[in-house]
DNA sequence: AGTCATTGCACCATCGATTGTGCAAAAAAG
DNA sequence: CTTTTTTGCACAATCGATGGTGCAATGACT
């Protein structure tokens, strides 16, 4: 810190104060100087020299030379939402203790998009890539393939590379089972008395349809094709699914399977426009686990998806290198309506 | 694509190809051609090649000589929670739509962990950094200024950069007295009836209790200081704080001001805890906005700030270069309960 | 035809690190 | 006191792009 102001200090500049060359200077600074014997004295000396005047390495400067940068990407479809944002959260943490760097982006689920930000990390030499919600895995997939960059998929599988994804069946599933049971403590239930709203045509999607059809008929008897509503993924597409309805029958559906947490903003829309009867008695299964979701005035069961565990089987399957594209599923857990779960923020120190 | 699977072309590549020098290539490549005199056919045949080849430049390089990286920075406290991963939202568009690369990482409101993460993206040579509520943004400066980096505070100022800030007293206050006049509606209320829980010893918290006292001395003549509970910023401290007063109390206040939806979220962990009726009939403010916990069962006045506006005007002050270290407002929006704003998301295109 | 300006491009040093190689000096072995 | 081995380090090439400088070829002008 003897220098502020001036420019950051380089292996150069320690090599002449200490009188070692650079090469000696780098080895010792980036820890390979046991392999290649430096003495013990000199390496305490160009230490001390590197903390008195501040240094770091120019990783541009190293990422260049070495082709590895320390960068590990992240691409999102979009931040601002509570499943990819905790996603992030628990991305940044593994890799900080792994002593890398992350880069999360998002890429508004524009498959063009997705293509032209890749390029762009892979400009940036990061060494690999978490591919969560993409609309396009394989299209990715041959980005970063030309590049030789190691990825996987997380939430959405693709064929070409290895993916690790919720078990959306069996969530759904659960989650079906859920408000049935619940519904059907206010008296019978007729098969259209369930619906399903949101997702796309989108593997997750389809998984969950199929999760929630099996279960519904398997309860029900029945489930006509006019209780599923595959709105996508805009909470103002989805609000004007509901809004629809309503025109229709004067009511909600007594109960139905939301898909995801960004659907279930388009449920907030709706509801900003009626009075509370309409929605009364109401019980709702959403597909993403969301704190304050989870307190709407009406019973909400929601899907907790471990984002957490995926990242975590994500970097197994990167370190096991050249695992086959398969795809993994991680169980989720069903969360009971007012239920607050302790999140990643949790693990952050705030001493008063 | 002719070489898929190859290493990344180079200008060298392209020189070979070409015929032309590295230079000449690069010159091209980079959009500097017209000033370097190179012949309009030279150039179209060095971008027909690099196109074909599949070029993208490497950033670190480019970054290496250029010192500039085209990398910005945003240093949040944390991803998990509406505000900042909207925050993030924007800041990402911006930044792509200015052909830079946007640079998210989050340091737990960790002052040693805020000044670590910088340092490793100094070394990255990122071009400029938005401090977006760091709980030592002066620390920070000091790192960025030693390394030449140019950087304004978001959310909470600091003394020696130039910051962004909602006007958390006026924001304050509007959303005091939107409690107070909800509150009064159901019948008279006395000082010990309005409570603030939440915040801690920073800029914003002060100015936001600061403009929660004002109003409500102003309109109920006083405020014992019991009335303010700064918890900090945890939602399970926050959740004590509520168990405590429940505890001594029975009930909740009849009305109360949240600092953040982070400790709001303290609020569902207490609410998960107890029955429908102990909080049958409170009003709540939250400064924050979220789409959810503006439909709670009970009315909540919320508090949205702009955090589009603040990036913007981040920009606005580092394009302008060399500003002094002031404090800029940007001002907040109260928002009614039950009301479903329209965010970033509603940006995407999702045909179906 | 001779001079001068312009055009079009190649050459080369440079950014800050990494790493293979080589060679003295010191230590160990004979 | 040699010879061999080990220790400790310096040298120089390299990663891929940038940008100042210099120089030949061409065109303009007297």
């Amino acid at each position: 810190m003897t220098d502020i102001g001036k420019k950051k200090a380089t292996i150069y500049d320690l090599s002449m104060l200490s009188g070692a060359s650079p090469s000696t200077v780098s080895a010792v600074l980036n820890g390979s100087w046991r392999k290649r014997r430096i003495k013990e004295a000199t390496a305490q000396l160009i230490q001390k020299l590197a903390n008195e005047h501040g240094y770091t390495a120019n990783l541009q400067a190293r990422g260049l030379r070495s082709s590895r940068s320390g960068l590990v990407g992240l691409l999102l479809p979009v931040h601002d939402n509570r499943y990819f944002s905790s996603m992030a959260q628990s991305f940044e943490a593994q890799v900080r203790s792994r002593g890398q760097c992350p880069l999360v982006v998002s890429a508004c689920r524009d498959p063009e998009e997705e293509r032209k930000v890749v390029e762009t990390l892979i400009s940036y030499s990061i060494d690999e890539l978490f591919i969560a919600g993409a609309t396009d895995p394989d299209g990715v997939h041959k980005v970063c393939e030309k590049a030789g960059l190691k990825h996987v998929n997380i939430d959405l599988p693709g064929t070409l590379a290895p993916s690790i994804i919720s078990d959306n069946h069996e969530g759904a599933r659960m989650l079906t089972q859920a408000i049935i049971e619940r519904a059907q403590e206010d008296g019978p239930l007729s098969p259209d008395d369930l619906y399903l709203f949101g997702g796309r045509n989108d593997h997750a999607s389809h998984e969950r349809i199929r999760g929630f059809r099996d279960v519904k008929r398997a309860l029900l008897g029945a489930d006509p094709d006019v209780c599923i509503q595959p709105t996508g993924y805009s909470p103002a597409m989805t609000a004007r699914a509901f809004e629809a309805f309503y025109e229709g029958h004067g009511k909600l559906p007594r109960a139905f399977f939301v898909n995801s947490s960004i659907n279930l903003e388009g449920l907030m829309r709706f509801l900003a426009l009626h009075p509370h009867e309409t929605f009364a008695d109401i019980i709702v299964g959403c597909y993403d686990y969301d704190p304050f979701g989870s307190f709407l005035p009406f019973p909400v069961f929601m899907i907790r998806q471990d984002s957490e565990a995926m990242i975590t089987k994500g970097f197994a399957i990167l370190d096991a290198d050249r695992g086959p594209a398969i795809t993994h599923l991680v169980r989720p857990t069903l969360v009971p309506p007012r239920t607050a779960l302790i999140g990643p923020l949790d693990a952050l120190k705030d001493i008063e």
